[in-house]
DNA sequence: GTCTATACAAAGATAGAC
DNA sequence: GTCTATCTTTGTATAGAC
C-alpha cells in the first residue's frame, strides 16, 4: 500500500522502498529529496545509498512497480476474447476506480514522469497492448465509422481524469474526500451506461 | 505563444519570461534550472535575477498567466445566461481543443504544479466559477437525478484527458502528431454529441 | 547493517566591472 | 542593462567508525 507508513517490522530495505514509493509518487522525481525518503523511512540517509546506490536507481525500481500497477490492470481485461464489449468496459471502470481510490496520486505521477522519460513505456509496450487488443476489434465492429481509439481514450478519460483533476475539484468546499469517493462509486455504474450510449451515436 | 523561440526584437525581460513560460511548462518547477531558462532566452543567468529576483518569483508570474489562460477560457462560456446547454458544450470543447493544440503541455503542467501549491486556485476561485455557474443550473434542470458535477468533469475529461495522455497515445507508432491533431478536431463534433446522449441516460 | 561526518556536485543568487 | 566571476545553499554520494 502506497499510503501506509512503513511498518516497524519491515526490513530497512523494504521500509526505504515503501517510503520512496510514497514520496516519489506524491512529489515526482525532481521535487523529491533523498533526505525526505530517508526521514519518512525512519532510517539514515547513508543507508539509502547503501541499498540502492543512487536516487535514480531507486526511482527506477519504484517507477517500474507503479507502471505495472497502472497498466497491468487493463491488459488481461482488454485481451479477454471471451468477454463482451459491455463487460470489458464494466470491468475496466470498476477495477480502475477501486485501485485509484487507494492510489489517487498514481495517474498524475505516471503521466508527469512519462513526459520526461519516454522510454519507460516502450518497455511496457502499452501501445500494442491496447492497439491490437480484442477490445479494439469489438469497438470497430460495433461502430465502424469512428476510430476505436476515440472510445478507448474516452472511457479511460471518464474514469481516470477525475483523479487527475481531484486537487481542483476538491478545492471546492462543496466536495470533501468522502463525497469524491462516493462520486467515483457512482461512476462505476454511470461510465458503462454512458459508453454504451456514446458508441451508438453516429 | 508558448512554443515559439524568443524573438530577436523582444526586450530581455520579455525574452526571459517567454523562455520561462516554455521551460517551466514543459518540465515543471522542480525540474527546471534557471540556467536552462537563461540559455533558452539567449541571455546571461545574472540577468534573470536582475529582472525577477528569484526562480520562485519568476515562476509565480508564469503560473498566474497560465492559470488565466487555462481557466479564463471557460468562465464566460459557462456563465452566459443567454446560450443553451448544447451551445455551451460546443463552445467549451471547441475552444479548449484549439487552445490546447497550441499548448499541449498546459493541462499536465497546471495539474502537476497545483498538486503542490494548492493556494493558487483559491486565488482564481475556480470552485465558485464552476459550481455556481449557469451551466450547472442547466444541467440540473435537464437531468435532475444525476449530480451536475458528473457532467462537468466528464465533458472536461473527454476534452482535456487526451492531451494529458498524449505521451502515451503517441508512443504508439500508429499515431503521429498530425493524426493526433486530426482526432482532436473530430472530437469537436463528437464530444458534444456524446454529451447530449450521456445527459439523456437515466 | 547502521550510523556520523564529510566530500563533491549542482543549482540559485549576488558582487562588481563594464 | 548586461556580463564574468564567485559565493552560498542544497542535495547526492561516500568514507570510515561502530
Amino acid at each position: 500500500m502506497a499510503k501506509s507508513k512503513p511498518s516497524k517490522t519491515a526490513s530497512a530495505e523494504e521500509k526505504i522502498k515503501e517510503a520512496a514509493r510514497h514520496v516519489f509518487t506524491k512529489k515526482g522525481y525532481a521535487a523529491t529529496r533523498t533526505r525526505d525518503i530517508a526521514e519518512e523511512a525512519g532510517i539514515n540517509l547513508a543507508l539509502l545509498n547503501y541499498y540502492f546506490r543512487s536516487k535514480e536507481k531507486l526511482f527506477g525500481i519504484v517507477m517500474e512497480e507503479r507502471m505495472a500497477q497502472f497498466f497491468g490492470l487493463i491488459t488481461p481485461i482488454v485481451n479477454d476474447v471471451n468477454s463482451t464489449l459491455d463487460r470489458k468496459i464494466e470491468l475496466i471502470v470498476s477495477y480502475y476506480v477501486d485501485m485509484l481510490l487507494q492510489n489517487p496520486d498514481l495517474p498524475l505521477f505516471i503521466m508527469s514522469e512519462l513526459r520526461h522519460d519516454s522510454d519507460l513505456f516502450r518497455k511496457f509496450q502499452v501501445q500494442n497492448l491496447i492497439i491490437n487488443s480484442h477490445l479494439i476489434l469489438q469497438l470497430k465492429e460495433k461502430q465502424p465509422s469512428i476510430h476505436p481509439l476515440h472510445f478507448v481514450v474516452s472511457i479511460l478519460g471518464l474514469t481516470i481524469f477525475p483523479f487527475i483533476a481531484k486537487p481542483i475539484i476538491q478545492s471546492t468546499d462543496a466536495l470533501n474526500s468522502q463525497m469524491f469517493a462516493a462520486m467515483m462509486e457512482e461512476r462505476k455504474k454511470l461510465v458503462p451506461k454512458w459508453a454504451k450510449a456514446m458508441i451508438k451515436v453516429k
